[in-house]
RNA sequence: GGUUCGGUAGCUCAGUUGGAUAGAGCAACAGCCUUCUAAGCUGUGGGUCUUGGGUUCGAAUCCCAACCGAAUCACCA
């Protein structure tokens, strides 16, 4: 049994056996002890007192020495103020220590039986992906393991943003100015060649409006009347239309997109059960529009155009069909979520999308309810931050957004730096030196992104590079190859690794309290969606294995029950890392 | 203006059923490599938890108000 559960129950049965009465669970309240009292439980008094009708000292004392009395595990206890706290023996700890070292697969929860979907990434193909969708990425692919590690059946799906004006730009500005340059003409990655025409065709329109501006006409008319935006809007009619020469160079040039997605996801180490395409969906909702009408929960105005009226719920009107019958982001939105729910059954759906669109996800909920869906109640939509630069917000326009491929090549070249630096790969084979590279420079980009709680704006500062020391990424992979080398030697000096009862020592069962806590942090990560949660607590581990490092030798250990417990325990240590961090879609390596 | 979210050390961040003297990392300073990997460890300095009220044995945490900041309130997605 958990220590917290354990102490709450006998805190239970003292109060039932020396006051007589049977105390609501909520008036018994058990935390781990502060570091600087001697204790392994806190039991707090005050709740107490309208029973005991004593002092929170005295009620301390007689609970502490009840439980004393009436529990083997407990070794000791003192009340400080109204706090009262207990020591459990090594022997208890010992148990907790034996069932982690025993458990398979530690921290994984059992199977729920639930399918949980998880939308995340969702690009638009006219540019390359930057920090803002490496955020989205790293967050959706954590939460999805997060959710498997609480035993869900998890449904990894990206909807892409493959249609519309937008992309239409892109295709425009390749036909006026490219001179059929593509990927392998150039070298240079797909969504990057695309989105370089992205930015020439602004550059014209810009161009364009300023011209028209300075006939004397104002500049939202100027923009309406560009040349060039209305041969891109020409060009999404003929599109939406079928045309053969535009809807061949626009899955021409969207595959040159996903190829050069591909990459960075494959580096990124993210993938998806499904991928959905927005020109295949962008018509479903359709039908559920006019069912709403039906019912009466929408409305039509004279023009034509559907709306719902959500100014009842504190919100404004919203439309739902334009007055030609073409739908909007919305409509799709109604028609994917119930396509999904209908297919798969799903008893979650969570959207990993950014907090500039809380008010579609809030207004999509309440539509959903209003046709009478009860899974809208499963929706969740996982609102995250946004990454700020020292400046403030990534601005296309000012070119201060940062590239996603090029912050990895960043990150990975200055791991290979500080590692040739440190020089302690002599004779490592160049691969496996890339692949360590690799993993360290992502690894540190990953931790860095997704320790911190995804609801909260990050900043991100170009200039400082992301740190290699500290609270990061290296450090808990830096931890890990320690405590592979140690069980590495230990395999080469043929020391056993073993489990034989011996005395733990202060120092070891602070490591076996924070080990113990793993499964919980799993289920809190998983019920606040925050892999945050994941990445702080491997941090704890790790700095608590490292001053355990210092403190007490392993390997020369004397003892040689001594020695063996503690190669289980630092095994157990580097199996909870591994899991940890793996969740976060960290690696770690066994020597760096 | 409405809605939502945020404000904790110089900087980046932890701190969730309200608990004891608010914690890490970075940066600064002082130590520790003939030792199982110094990407580490130890120590020092650094705080009006934005402000003001309230709730109570007890508030960074809950409530109210104010201030500051962000997002959003599109026939874009």
């Amino acid at each position: 049994m958990n220590p917290e559960q354990l102490i709450s129950q006998k805190v239970k049965e003292a109060i039932v056996s020396l006051y007589g009465v049977d105390p609501e669970l909520s008036l018994i309240q058990t935390q781990a002890t502060r570091k600087e009292f001697e204790g392994d439980i806190t039991a707090v008094m005050f709740p107490l007192l309208k029973i005991s009708k004593k002092s929170p000292e005295q009620t301390g004392e007689d609970i502490g020495n009840f439980i004393r009395t009436n529990c083997p595990d407990v070794e000791n206890y003192n009340v400080v103020k109204g706090f009262l706290n207990i020591k459990l023996s090594w022997k208890y700890w010992f148990s907790v220590f034996s069932l982690i070292a025993s458990t398979e697969d530690f921290g994984q929860q059992p199977e729920s039986g639930k399918t949980v979907m998880v939308e995340f990434s969702s690009p638009n193909t006219n540019k390359p992906l930057h920090l803002g969708h490496i955020r989205n990425n790293l967050l959706g692919w954590s939460v999805a393991k997060v959710l498997e590690a609480n035993g869900h059946n998890v449904l990894k799906v990206n909807l892409v943003n493959d249609r519309g004006i937008h992309i239409c730009k892109s295709m425009i500005a390749w036909q006026k100015l490219a001179n059929g340059e593509s990927p392998d003409s150039s070298a240079i990655k797909g969504d990057h060649l695309v989105g370089k025409y992205y930015v020439a065709f602004n550059n014209i329109l810009k161009k364009q409006i300023e011209e028209i501006k300075a006939k004397g006409v104002s500049e939202d008319e100027a923009e309406k009347s560009a040349p060039i935006l209305k041969e891109a809007q020409e060009m999404l009619v003929k599109w939406e239309n079928g045309d053969n020469d535009v809807v061949g160079l626009w899955k021409m040039m969207n595959s040159w997109v996903y190829a050069g997605f591909d990459k960075t996801y494959s580096r990124l180490g993210v993938s998806f059960e499904k991928t959905y395409y927005e020109s295949e969906t962008y018509l479903l909702g359709k039908a559920l529009v006019g069912e709403g009408l039906k019912k009466g929960v929408f409305y039509q105005k004279e023009d034509g155009s559907v709306w719902c009226d959500l100014t009842p719920d504190g919100l404004d009107e919203k439309l739902l069909l334009r007055a030609d019958g073409t739908s909007v982001y919305m409509t799709q939105d109604l028609g994917t979520a119930h396509q999904r729910f209908s297919e798969y059954n799903l008893n979650e759906h969570i959207y990993v999308v950014g907090n500039e669109q809380n008010y579609h996800f809030q207004v999509l909920k309440l539509l959903l309810k209003k046709l009478g869906f009860e899974w809208a109640e499963n929706i969740y939509h996982l609102s995250y931050g946004m990454v700020e630069l020292p400046e403030g917000k990534m601005k296309s326009r000012e070119g201060t957004v940062v590239d996603a491929d090029d912050l990895i090549e960043n990150m990975v070249s200055t791991a290979r730096d500080t590692s040739l630096e440190l020089g302690k790969l002599e004779n490592m084979s160049p691969v496996d030196q890339n692949y360590l590279f690799e993993i360290l420079g992502l690894g540190a980009l990953k931790y860095f992104i997704i320790k911190v709680d995804p609801k909260k704006t990050m900043l991100f500062d170009p200039k400082e590079s992301i740190d290699f020391n500290g609270n990061t990424g290296p450090f808990i992979q830096y931890t890990h190859a320690r405590i592979m080398s140690i069980l590495r030697k230990a395999g080469e000096m043929n020391i056993a690794s073993e489990m034989s009862e011996h005395e733990l020592s202060p120092k070891e069962i602070e490591i076996i309290k924070i080990l113990n806590l793993f499964p919980d942090k799993i289920r809190e990560a998983g019920k606040e969606h925050s892999p945050a949660i994941i990445a702080n607590y491997a941090y704890d581990l790790a700095k608590e294995f490292n001053q355990f490092y210092h403190e007490v030798s392993i390997l020369k250990e004397e003892s040689v029950k001594a020695r063996s417990q503690r190669l289980v325990l630092i095994n157990s240590i580097a199996r909870v890392l591994r899991k940890a961090m793996g969740i976060l879609g960290i690696t770690l390596p066994d020597r760096m």
